[in-house]
Parts: structure tokens; sequence; C-alpha cells
DNA sequence: TTGAAAGCGCTAACAT
DNA sequence: ATGTTAGCGCTTTCAA
């Protein structure tokens, strides 16, 4: 690939770098002839401007990080398909890391911004991918970063999500109105807040309906395929069986569906399963899973927003926005009353 | 974010600026105790290189950009994880271009390197993401490129994928052992080269089998899981019913399977359904679905290996890597023999 | 072992 | 309307 620069088209037009440069950038300010010849030098070389210059000088690159624990997760898929869209539409660039749950990977991308290479994060995890030196002004050494989904904690960093305690409340709520008690749950990942706020939401459910709650039944795993199998397998094995499994992640009901299945159970029949995220394929599981519906397109929407009109130097009224789920009862799950 | 250069730690060093850069890049070159000093303002700053400026200068940006049709298509994933965890052993980034299937993005994406923001691209997609001139020598022309999964048909560009005609010949020698003769196929986008050789090789079997097909039967969709329950909601609305549906996607297959549960049917006992790729979701299903299995993590290490070496000035010996595949027998499909 | 200085490709302030 | 020039942050000769 052969690299042709400005002054190779300021030559070959025959005028200064700074004319080909303004005719790129704003066209208006040079003559229409000007235009025409600078314009055709580009065409003819296939010249692109080489950005890290650009960068270099302006202090501004277009580019927006994305970093994902797992971009295969279906749920942050519809968070990102709209965060691109919008992005695009303001002019900037979306560049997915993908960390496979690694602190080293989120660190690597974030510090994408440190270095220039980006203008603002969007994290989809709960931990801060840099140190920060909370014995002076934490707000002056955070760069353009907004929260999606999980939240680190930290007051300046702005963060969008739903309310996951009400829903998992909400949730438990329509298994207990079900007629169910006996009522098993599976956790994400324990240390992240969503994960946290879910089970809260559960316990405060059952709580407020004065069914006892036997901790044997929280089983703390990770939001993943396997370990919805796995667990639910367990589950399963010992004598008292719940009438309904509660899956914190709709990926862990696939599994969960799967073992029970395996079991030569059959939902809703014998054991309901309740999900959570509403993932695309989980309308087209057998029986169609009952979850909680998260809004991601309002989601990634609202966070690259956010991120872009803070990066372009204008604070965010609000640094919490809850946005509102759904319940979503299809055949997974029925009333034993 | 505060933003401190190499002059500022060279002045608190009491260095030079080639002082500072030479410590960070090869330490051996300073005397110990420059080292000290230089690295000691370093970590009082949290200095960070700017890698615009390193990149200007080098012209090496250690980046790669992935560029992908539809990052949640499960399919994609074994091969990005692989792509990663290579490309960061080898002291590269990936950064993930989501695009979907929009032309646009993927230019917008292939002109990262254009304008030297990354070093290399791969390629999941078909289409060539930028102008050439055919008539000079293409070679020239060409970024740092290979594909995956798909190829462009141009033979200077490195191409990594299984054997699509022979895994849809198996798969289809597959269902006509077992009995099968009317069987209907769903076809992905046929633009794409993989979905052109899956067509192929089914229509070789039958011919080899001595089947005639039966064009009624062969339906042109896409990949998605939208289009496998939509065409497969037609194919069961006719008089004349398959016994067997191949679908070229597993995702295609996950909605092909909702339909025909939808519609009361049952599988495989009412009708045989074949899959496509092996996504981690498939042997969850129900019932869990017989399909080709794809070697993901082999086809993303061949491809990174293939273009990091290009990168970096090495030709690759040969210009296609067709990987082994499988065909995975699970329980959607029986034998009516 | 270290420093001075050129220059990577570009933009923008200033001058014409 | 256009050109000249300084300088963005860095690496790397070259010289000391």
């Amino acid at each position: 690939m052969s690299s042709v620069g400005i002054k190779h088209i300021a030559s070959l037009a025959g005028v200064s770098i700074a004319t080909v440069s303004r005719t790129l950038r704003d066209p208006e300010r040079v003559s229409e002839s000007t235009r025409a010849k600078v314009l055709k030098a580009v065409k003819e070389c296939g010249y692109t401007p080489n950005k890290l210059g650009v960068s270099l000088r302006t202090s501004r690159t277009g580019n927006i990080v994305v970093i994902i624990p797992d971009v295969s997760d279906s749920f942050n898929f519809g968070a990102i398909k709209s965060i691109e869209a919008y992005a695009q539409q303001r002019g900037y660039s979306i560049l997915l890391g993908d960390t496979q749950g690694s602190e080293e990977l989120e660190r690597t991308y974030a510090s994408m911004v440190r270095s220039r290479q980006a203008d603002g994060i969007i994290m989809f995890s709960h931990r801060l991918p840099f140190d920060i030196d909370y014995s002076i002004d934490v707000y002056e050494q955070l760069p353009p970063l907004v929260n999606s989904c999980e939240t680190m904690g930290i007051p300046a960093i702005p963060f969008v999500s739903i309310d996951n305690t009400q829903a998992a409340y909400d949730a438990t709520q329509h298994l207990i109105d079900s007629g169910h008690k006996d009522i098993a749950l599976i956790t994400g990942n324990i240390e992240s807040p969503s994960s946290q706020h879910r089970l809260e939401g559960f316990r405060k459910a059952m709580k407020d309906a004065g069914i006892p709650i036997n901790e044997d039944l929280i089983h703390y795993a990770t939001y993943s395929v396997e370990d919805g199998e796995s667990v639910t397998k367990e589950i399963l094995q010992k004598e008292k069986q719940p009438t309904a499994i509660f899956c914190l992640s709709d990926e862990m009901a696939l599994g969960c569906c799967s073992a029970i299945r395996n079991a030569g159970l059959h939902m809703p029949d014998d054991i309901s399963v309740m999900g959570f995220d509403d993932i695309p394929f989980s309308r087209y599981l057998s029986p169609p899973l009952t979850t909680i519906s998260q809004p991601t397109k309002e989601i990634g929407k609202t966070c690259i927003r956010l991120l872009l009109d803070i990066v372009e130097g204008k604070r965010p009224e609000k640094t919490e926005y809850i946005l509102p789920h759904k319940l979503v009862i299809r055949e997974s799950t029925r009333s034993i009353n």
C-alpha cells in the first residue's frame, strides 16, 4: 500500500499544503478552481489524510472505545447496535474492546484514551480500568467515561441502567403470585452490582410476601450458559426440589432449561424457569422464556449521547439514568395455585 | 484528565526528552541512576506516552481492526476470542468493528489502516472495503488484509476457512443416508461465497445420490433467526412437506425450530432439522441440533498469525488455508429408513 | 551515556 | 483566497 501525503497532493495541485488541508476540511474557504485542482489530485492518488497527524494536531480522534466483558453475550448486542448508530450519526467511530472479563484487557482498552487514541469510554463492567488517587479531586482524573448496566459506584461517573433491584422484585413477585414458594435462585458473578441488586430484589420480594428464604436455594455462579446448566443439575439432584428456578440472566436460563430437559423433566409442568435480560434467543426457546426485558436500545443511546456530550465539553444534567424494564411472561413459568 | 507529556517528565527528572524516550523503550541504554530518576517521574505523573506521537514517528500502531458484519453472531465468537488471545501475545490490540452488514461501515473501519490508525485488517465479509485499480498491480494497493470465512476471490488476499462445499455435502449426505429425499434448504445471503458454496455442496450431494432437486424447496434468505423462522413457516404451509430442512446457519435453524414448534410439530419425529456452524447455543436447543462444526479457534488463530506476519513484512507461504470441519450428529435429525 | 535537533503529517494562526 | 510557519508528542540519528 503506497503512502501519499499532503505534500504530494500540494505539489501535484500546485498549491500549498495549507490549501489542501482547507479544501478537505472546509471546502467553502477556497476558490472553486483551486478546489477542483486539489480534489482532482486527491482522487488521483486516493489520498486519505493521516489521522495520526490530524489527531495529534487537533487532539481529537473521533473514536470511542466500548469495553465489554463479552461481545458475544447476546444481551449487550442491542445496546452496542444503538451505540454504533448514534455515534456514527454524530461523526464518531466505535471501537469494540472485548475483554473476556480480564481486568488487564479492560485497562489496555481504557488506556487508549490516555494515550490519545480515543476520546472516551463506555464501560460495561464494574471495575474502574485505571488507578485514581482518591486523595485529590476524582473528577479531575477521570477521562470521558460512562457506565452501562454496571456501576462502579463512583458518583462522578454517569451511569445508565435499569433498576435491577425492582426488576428482580417484579420477577420474583410474578413467581410468588403464581403460587411458588420454593424458588431457587442462581446469581451472576456476585461482585457485579447488577447481580447484587437482583439478589436484593429477590430477597425483598420474598420478605414482603412473608416467605422465608432458604439460603440453600441461593446459588452463586456467573451469568454463563455453562453455570446455568451445572448449577441446575446440582439443584435437581437434591431431595427437595424447588417449584421454580430464577436465573439472573437468560444465558444461564438457557443452560438451566437444558439441564432440566436432560433430567427428563418438563417446563413449565414440572418446574418453572424465570430468566433475566430477554436476549433475542429467549423467545425461540422451547418453551419460550419468561423473563425481564431491558430497554437495550435506549440504554445504548443514552450512554453514547451522554458520553459524546461530555467529550464535547457539555456536562450531563444527571449522573444516573434509570430506564424502565418490563416483565415478559412467556411459557416457561406457570401458576401452581 | 490532565495531560503530561514527555517534556514534563524530562524536566522533572532533569534529563532530555531523548533520555526519557530511551528509558521507556529500551531501559538498558540508560544508566541505572538516570533510569531510576526518570521512572520515578513517570510514576509520579502517571505518564503514558501519547501513542499518536509514537505512531506518527514509528509508523506502527500495534492495532488490528477486525471487521465483522455482526459481532453478536455466535458463530464468529470463537474466532474473535482466539484472534484476541494471539494478538495480545504478540503485542497487538484488537479493535472490533461491527458493521451491521453495512458496506459504508466496512469501508469506514477499513480506512483506519489507510489513515494509519491500524496496521492491518481481518475481514469477515466478502466485500473488498476499498477501491482498487485493477489495471495496475493489485498487490501493491492492498493493505495487510486477511479474509476469514468469506473470500473476496482476490488471489492476493490470504483466505482462511473450512471447505464449505464439502461440509454442506457431508451434511446433506447424512440426511440422505438417513432416508431423506425431500429436503428443503434455506440459504444465507446468496451473494456471500460461503452460502454459494454450501448450496453447491448440497446440489452435488443430491446429484451424486441420484435425487432430483425440487427447486421449490430451495429458499433464498439470510443467515438470521428471523429468516429461519419466516421461511420455515412458509415451508410448513405448503401441501407437500419435506421430511427434513437444512438450514445453512445455526441461527436460522433456531428460528426454524421455533416455527416448527409453533406449528405443533415435533423434531425429529415430524421433521428433521440440520444446522450449520455449531454455535455454542446449538447443543442447548431442544432437541439439540445436528450441525456442522467449524474449527473457529483454529480459524481465528490462523488469520491473526498470517496477518501479523504480513504486517511485519513476512510473506505467507500459502494464500488459502482450508481447515477441517466436522459433522456433529445430535437429536434434531432422525433416520426415516 | 546523554543531548540537540530533525522530522513524522497535519492544522491553524498569522501574514499577505 | 492563499501561503508561510510553528508546533502537536514522539523517536532517532548524529555529535559530544
